[in-house]
RNA sequence: GCGGGUGUAGCUUAGUGGUAAAGCUCCAGCCUUCCAAGCUGGCUACGAGGGUUCGAUUCCCUUCACCCGCUCCA
C-alpha cells in the first residue's frame, strides 16, 4: 500500500471516529477523567445499533433456526472452568524482550542454548578516551586499565577494584554506558562475534565507537536468557497475564480467585448437558449466546477494534462424530446446502462459514468487503481441526471479525475430566454414547459494528441550489439495523396544525419502529441531519396531508436517505410501506 | 512494552509568559410551502498533576489519552 493511500485511509478512519463521537455513536470511556485505554461507551445511536445487531442475530439463531437455543450465563464463573479450557495456563505467558532488536518473546518458545556467555560491566567511547587519557598523561585512573587495542576492550588491570575503577572513569567521561550485559555465543563459533554484537548494542545507547569494559566468561548449559536468533541477552521474563482476575466474596485471599470470562463459550459447553435436557434437542444442534467478555489486551489498538471489554456473538453447533454421522441415510431430493444427516464434520464447517458469510451480507457488509481466510494447519491451536476467519478490510487493515473452529471434541472431553461430569450424549439412533464434536462460529460485536459503520460512512458531493459543491455525510446503514428507522417532520414549525398532525404520525409509527420527531430548522437542514444517523426514511407533514388538495389528504412524503426522492403515501399504508423495507 | 507524533469549545482550526479568536455544530426566538438559506441571542475549551514565575494555555518535569510504526493477540 502506498504511503499516500494509508494517509488518506487514515485521514478517513479520523472522519469516523469523529463522526461517531459527534452524532453519539460511540465516546471514550471514562472521558471526563482523561478517559481509559480498551475501554468504550456506545453513545444513544450506537446503543440502538448495536442492539440491533444483536436482536438481529438472536432473531437468526433461534426464531428463524429450529436447531439453536439460546443461553445467558455468568459472566463469572467457577475457576476450574479456565483450567480446563486452557486459559489459566496459555492465558499468562512469560514474555522476554531481545535487549538488542526488542523483539519480544516468549518464554516457552525460546530453545535452551548452550556455550560460552561473553559479558561487559559497560562502555566508554573510544575518541572519549583517548582524548581523556592525551590530557591526563600518567593518570591513575587510564593506568589501571589495560587496553587490548585488537579486540576493542578495556581490562581492569590485575589487582584493582573493578567497580570502582569502572565507576570512576564513568564519571570522568561523557559517553559512557554502565549497564551490564552479555552475549552468548554457542560452542564452536568465532568468539569476535560476541564483541560485535556487544559493540552494537552499546551503539543503540549512544555510543559511536564503544570500548567494551571488562570481558568475563562462562560457560552456559540450557540457558533462555539469551536470544537464539542473536545471541543477545533478554530482559527478566515478565508475566504477561491476559485474564482480568476478582474475588468473589469481601475478602482478598488466595482462596477466592476468580476470573472475568475471557470468552462466553465456556459456559456453554459447561451447560451442555443441561441445556439438552430442558430443550429436548437431538444432534446435530447448537447452543448461541451474547455477552460481554474481558481480557487484558496487552496494547489495545484501532479505536474499538481490540477492546479489553467487548462483547461476543458466539455459537457451539454440536455434531455426530464423523464415523456415527456417516452410518445415516441422506435425503436424495434435498438441495446440496441444506444440512444432512450423515455431513461429517467438515461439510458442517463449510456450511457455517457460508451461512456466517451470508448473514454478514444481510447486514450491509458486502461480500467483496470481506475476506475469508483458511487458516493453515501449522498455525491452528492444538485444540483445532479448522479456523476460518471472516475479515473486514477495514481503514486500518483487513482484520478479523469472526472465526469459525472445528473443534473436535476437545472441550467437551477437558470439561469431563476436570468436572468429573459426563459430557457424552447417547444417539437413539446408533445407539451408542458418545463426546459430541463442535463447529464454533465466534463473532464480535464491537468489531462488527465498527466495520458497519465503516461500511456505511459516504462522503457524497452534491451541487446545491445555489450551484456550491458541498458535502454530504451519509450513514448508508442497512435499514435493517439503522439506530432510527423513521423521522418524521411537520415541514413548517410554526403552523400548529402541521405540528399536531406530525406527532399524530409519529404515534402512529412509535408501536412498531425507531421513530424521531424533529421540528427545529430548515426542512433540509432536518433531512441533513437524519443523513448523517443513517436513518433510511423520513416523513414530512405538508399542506397536502392537511387537505390543500382534497385527493391527497391525509397521505405524507416518504424520503429515501440513498436517493432522496420521495414517495407520496396514505398514512394508512405507511407503517407497512416502510416495516417492509427493514424487515 | 519500545520508538515517533499529537492534545485549545461538540467538530475543524487560530493564538499568546499578562482579559483566549473564528467557522461550523448545538440550544432559544423570529422567519421559512421539501434538501445544512437568512436574522437575533445564547452555551461551551487550553487533557490532568506538579515545578519555574509577580503571573503559565504558552517554559520545564511527570502522568493520562489518542494516532503512526514495531511488538503481541489462547
Amino acid at each position: 500500500m502506498s504511503e499516500s493511500n494509508k494517509a488518506k485511509l487514515n485521514e478517513r478512519m479520523e472522519k469516523i471516529v469523529s463522526l461517531c463521537k459527534r452524532r453519539g455513536f460511540i465516546f471514550q470511556s471514562s472521558e471526563i477523567y482523561g478517559g481509559i485505554n480498551g475501554f468504550w461507551d456506545y453513545g444513544p445511536l450506537g446503543a440502538e445499533l448495536k442492539r440491533n445487531v444483536k436482536d438481529f442475530w438472536w432473531r437468526c439463531m433461534t426464531v428463524y433456526r429450529d436447531d439453536v437455543v439460546g443461553l445467558d450465563a455468568s459472566i463469572i464463573m467457577h475457576p476450574r472452568t479456565w483450567e480446563a479450557s486452557g486459559h489459566t495456563s496459555t492465558f499468562s505467558d512469560p514474555m522476554v524482550d531481545c535487549l538488542l532488536t526488542r523483539k519480544r518473546l516468549r518464554l516457552d518458545q525460546i530453545d535452551p542454548q548452550t556455550g560460552t556467555a561473553y559479558s561487559y560491566l559497560g562502555a566508554v567511547d573510544r575518541d572519549l578516551f583517548f582524548e581523556f587519557q592525551e590530557q591526563n598523561p600518567g593518570s591513575k585512573l587510564i593506568e589501571a586499565f589495560e587496553l587490548h587495542s585488537d579486540d576493542g576492550i578495556l581490562k581492569p588491570r590485575p589487582g584493582t577494584d573493578t567497580a570502582q575503577t569502572v565507576e570512576n572513569l564513568m564519571s570522568s567521561l561523557d559517553l559512557t554506558c554502565n549497564t551490564a550485559y552479555s552475549v552468548l555465543i554457542p560452542d564452536g563459533e568465532r568468539s569476535d562475534q560476541a564483541r560485535k554484537i556487544a559493540r552494537k548494542y552499546y551503539q543503540l545507547r549512544g555510543i559511536t565507537r564503544p570500548l567494551l569494559i571488562d570481558e568475563q566468561t562462562e560457560h552456559v548449559e540450557n540457558s533462555t536468557r539469551y536470544n537464539p536468533e542473536n545471541g543477545s541477552l533478554l530482559t527478566e521474563p515478565r508475566e504477561f497475564n491476559l485474564m482480568f482476575k476478582t474475588y468473589v466474596g469481601p475478602v482478598e485471599s488466595e482462596d477466592n480467585i476468580a476470573y472475568l470470562r475471557p470468552e462466553t463459550a465456556q459456559a456453554i459447553f459447561a451447560q451442555f448437558k443441561t441445556v439438552l435436557e430442558v430443550s429436548r434437542q437431538k444432534l446435530p444442534f447448537g447452543i448461541c449466546q451474547i455477552g460481554k467478555a474481558f481480557r487484558n489486551e496487552i496494547n489495545p489498538r484501532n479505536f474499538t477494534f481490540r477492546s479489553r471489554e467487548f462483547e461476543q456473538m458466539e455459537l457451539e453447533f454440536f455434531i455426530k462424530p464423523d464415523e456415527i454421522a456417516a452410518k445415516s441415510e441422506a435425503d436424495s431430493n434435498a438441495s446440496p446446502d441444506t444440512p444432512q444427516p450423515n455431513w461429517g464434520w467438515k461439510q458442517w464447517h463449510e456450511y457455517w462459514v457460508e451461512e456466517r458469510i451470508r448473514w454478514y451480507e444481510s447486514v450491509g457488509l458486502t461480500r467483496d468487503s470481506l475476506d475469508v481466510y483458511w487458516q493453515p494447519a501449522e498455525e491452528l491451536a492444538h485444540y483445532a481441526q479448522a479456523t476460518v476467519d471472516i475479515l473486514y478490510k477495514f481503514p486500518f487493515g483487513t482484520q478479523e471479525l469472526e472465526g469459525i473452529a472445528a473443534r473436535g471434541n476437545f472441550d467437551l472431553t477437558q470439561h469431563q475430566e476436570f468436572s468429573g461430569k459426563s459430557m457424552e450424549y447417547f444417539d437413539e439412533e446408533a445407539k451408542t454414547r458418545y463426546v459430541p464434536h463442535v463447529i464454533e462460529p465466534s463473532a464480535g460485536v464491537d468489531r462488527l459494528i465498527l466495520a458497519i459503520i465503516c461500511q456505511a460512512y459516504r462522503e457524497e458531493e452534491i451541487i446545491n441550489e445555489k450551484g456550491k459543491k458541498e458535502i454530504r455525510n451519509v450513514m448508508q446503514f442497512h435499514p435493517r439495523i439503522a439506530p432510527i428507522k423513521v423521522a418524521v417532520f411537520p415541514l413548517l414549525k410554526n403552523r400548529r396544525e402541521l405540528v399536531m398532525k406530525a406527532k399524530e404520525v409519529r404515534d402512529l409509527l412509535r408501536p412498531y419502529m425507531q421513530v424521531f420527531y424533529d421540528d427545529a430548522g430548515a426542512i433540509g437542514r432536518r433531512y441533513r441531519r437524519q443523513d448523517e444517523a443513517g436513518t433510511p426514511f423520513c416523513v414530512t407533514i405538508d399542506f397536502e396531508t392537511l387537505g390543500e388538495t382534497p385527493e391527497l389528504l391525509d397521505t405524507v412524503t416518504v424520503r429515501d436517505r440513498d436517493t432522496m426522492k420521495q414517495d407520496r403515501i396514505h398514512t394508512r399504508e405507511l407503517a407497512e410501506f416502510l416495516q417492509k423495507r427493514f424487515r
